[in-house]
DNA sequence: CTTTTTCTTAAAAAGTTCTTAATGAACTTA
DNA sequence: TAAGTTCATTAAGAACTTTTTAAGAAAAAG
């Protein structure tokens, strides 16, 4: 089933959008504030529906946070209907919008329109986010502050291990193994050391107090804390 | 896909205006001024929407101009809601006239409705735009600065599905294997290499800086950025 | 059948990335 | 703090990839 979230301040439109939704087999999320909101982006939503006048926050700044961590389809919601502020909702990335007052066959028309185009194979977007810095791992692509890195293909299969076992150290012949295939016996052992050394460098670490990877002493490496 | 050039020297109602309609399949160009929508004007657009108040010139006169030279549907935008301004759009050639501020439905709707009053042979152009580059991908035929490209059927070929998938990078197997039909084994690899070499000198690429293939050491090669 | 164009192959040149090695800095242990 | 180990940094050139050039083969056009 497709989920929907709706953000939306308002009690009466946000509960009365959400039995008509319900009614209408979509399993739906109410948040109430920009902050409730970005609690809740982890659920990987089919679909969200945002307001722009939120109480804490301007909900285009939330629709471009929300567009660096995936590509979610976003209808905005708003009572002004200038061109100005509609046009800016595009620029922020949503993928449509809605003024009010609207009628419900409005909002479900538009959401089966925009669902039925966010299904496309390009959209298998699988991201990942720390920090400034972004990987894109369809297109082998990182990225800091929305700029991206030119990484080699080592320099790209290194990050993208680390990332892919956050949390744990890898030891140095572990990540030899893996990015070198073989045993590991035959490559010096400080060619990683480059390799990482390049890495840091082209994410713009600062070598006293790197965000990204970390140095364990002794054993290996690690993504993040 | 029909084609549209958006002229209007207002950044944010020129980007959100495009990022809409091409969200809705289109084929969208900007122009932020009479001048340089003037140089655009050989592309045979299917569209043109027109800011009646634009910096450098009387976005009338430019529809007059315009008319002189085809008839290509015009739709203007403007602040001044008299009927004085509407009835001169009217009188300088424009198909319709749309008030701001105004909401995505009515552009969307009045952009379906001209067209649908259009259709002409002509206008069935399925174009590509990117800076200089234009392909014409129903005549087979790439241009540069207006200028039509000698392309050998391969080349075209090449470009074809360059453009076709820009966004990701595409290996050089993927790419003999498309292009080759067969695994691509029996093939020298650098064939490709030659090809492209061709291809990008043809397009007038700067070989220190090319803007339309770039290759993607060790993978292969993507279009623009 | 000849000419012209396009495609493929090969080899050298240019460019990029990887590895090695040497040195210095940082960390750990005693 | 001193000694030993591990990691970071740097620079050079080795290894690899792509570009360029040129020439012959294949295909298309005249």
């Amino acid at each position: 089933m497709q989920s929907i979230l709706i953000v939306e301040d308002d009690v009466i439109i946000n509960g009365g959008i959400k039995i008509y939704l319900e009614k209408q087999n979509y399993c739906v999320a109410s948040a109430f504030s920009a902050a409730e909101a970005r609690n809740m982006l982890e659920n990987n939503y089919s679909l969200i529906i945002l307001d722009i006048n939120l109480p804490d926050e301007n909900g285009l700044e939330l629709c471009s946070e929300i567009r660096r961590l995936s590509a979610v389809p976003i209808i905005f919601l708003t009572a002004n209907d200038t061109d100005e502020n509609m046009l800016d909702g595009f620029n922020h990335g949503c993928d449509d919008y809605i003024s009010k007052p609207f009628s419900v066959e409005i909002l479900s028309s538009r959401i089966k329109a925009v669902l039925r185009r966010s299904i496309s194979p390009s959209n298998n977007n699988d991201l990942f986010l720390f920090k400034e810095l972004k990987v894109d791992f369809n297109r082998m692509q990182a990225y800091i502050k929305e700029q991206p890195v030119k990484l080699s293909v080592t320099e790209y299969k290194i990050l993208e291990f680390l990332i892919k076992n956050k949390g744990q150290v890898l030891t140095r012949e572990a990540i030899l193994e893996k990015i070198w295939d073989i045993d590991g016996n035959f490559i010096d052992e400080n060619t990683l050391s480059v390799h990482i050394k390049r890495l840091r460098q082209k994410l713009g670490e600062d070598s006293k107090d790197p965000q990204y990877i970390l140095t364990v002493f002794g054993i290996g490496y690690t993504f993040g804390d």
